[in-house]
DNA sequence: CATCCGTGGTT
DNA sequence: TAACCAAGGAT
């Protein structure tokens, strides 16, 4: 097997001349023409925008990116929002865990670092929702520091560059130091994204464009044939399906029902319709006694791991009713099905076209 | 360390 | 249509 690393600087410039040509406008991005004269990236918009794009595709970020930043311009005015506020406004872009963290994040680079980001892997990596891929991101792209990005493309751009066929997520380590010999000590930033960018534009999960590569010629797996088949990937765990009961109430004056869930667990902190547990046998749980009626259909939606199939009952919702600690009345003027998490948006959507 | 945690687009 | 996939992290 020929040793990558005797030509990787002749590689990185390659990606890096195909970057130059190449890379696609995103609003958090500074171009690599601005990025080779020395401009840095805003860390602010770096570390938002990297923290929607976990495990979210660039085309879903785009929109919640540009209504974060004009609502919070800077890390500060994000870390004096309200939870609320905040957790309406990343609804429907899922894993809200993230929006917790995000709000937990602001609020730790305010108190504690002067309302400015930290500039190295390791300190960047003790704040909350930044892991190893995020703090390399960060460091590299907002400060063109020297760290490695191993997220989904470059996992399958290295795994592919090798030939290597053990399943991930087990060989994760070795490609890590696979994708660490390729990282340049110049425009390290431009770098992750330009090898981000091949993995989301040519070397892509199913018919990768081999022909126009940048990594054509090195490319073990497109000499062997292997490419599209790879990365191997463990086999995944079957979603089992569950049900459940969600009750929508509206007053005559169009107040809504809602409830704002626990902080930790499933669209935890999230705003949604009172309803009962969801697994094999729901138990019904209305929220106070009335005449429920059933909706025709129901509502399907399938989570990370596991399938959910809703009946949805309404009823209407008396006057003076008093609302439970995390029961909240939303009035028509303040309701917005935008700001529920998705499954909870179909329930309503299921009413509406009633 | 295995499990939990959303959603929308693509094939 | 069911499966796969995406700029992963916390516990």
């Amino acid at each position: 097997m020929r040793d990558l690393k005797i030509d990787s600087a002749a590689m990185s410039n390659d990606l890096l001349a195909w970057y130059d040509v190449h890379a696609r406008e995103m609003p958090w991005r500074v171009g690599p023409a601005d990025s080779a004269a020395g401009i840095r990236p805003d860390p602010y918009r770096v570390w938002l925008s990297e923290v929607m794009l976990q495990q979210t595709t660039v085309a879903a970020v785009r929109g919640y990116f540009l209504r974060f930043i004009s609502r919070w311009p800077t890390v500060l005015d994000l870390a004096a929002a309200e939870d609320a506020d905040v957790m309406n406004e990343w609804a429907g872009l899922g894993y809200y865990a993230r929006a917790r963290n995000l709000l937990k994040c602001a609020r730790t680079i305010a108190a504690d670092h002067g309302g400015n980001f930290p500039d190295s892997y390791e300190r960047l990596l003790n704040l909350p929702g930044i892991g190893p891929y995020t703090a390399a991101a960060i460091a590299s792209i907002a400060f063109d520091r020297p760290e490695t990005v191993l997220d989904g493309n470059v996992e399958r751009v290295m795994a592919r560059l090798h030939d290597i066929h053990a399943p991930l997520p087990d060989v994760k380590p070795v490609l890590k130091e696979r994708a660490a010999e390729l990282t340049p000590a110049l425009r390290p930033g431009d770098y992750a994204q330009a090898v981000m960018d091949l993995g989301a534009t040519i070397c892509t999960p199913r018919r990768p464009a081999c022909g126009i590569c940048p990594w054509r010629d090195p490319c073990a797996a497109r000499a062997a044939g292997t490419a599209a088949e790879l990365p191997k990937k463990a086999p995944k765990k079957p979603k089992p399906i569950r049900h459940g009961i969600v009750y929508l109430a509206e007053a005559a004056n169009g107040t809504w029902l809602l409830e704002r869930r626990p902080d930790k667990g499933l669209l935890g902190g999230m705003l949604g319709w009172p309803g009962s547990e969801w697994n094999g046998a729901p138990v019904p749980a209305p929220p106070f006694e009335a005449d429920w009626r059933e909706l025709d259909g129901e509502v399907r939606h399938t989570f990370t791991h596991f399938h959910l199939i809703l009946r949805v009952m309404t009823a209407q919702l008396p006057n003076g009713f008093s609302q439970k600690a995390d029961q909240e009345l939303v009035t028509h003027r303040d309701f917005s099905p935008a700001s529920l998490p998705t499954v909870m948006r179909k329930a309503f959507d299921l009413y509406k076209g009633r």
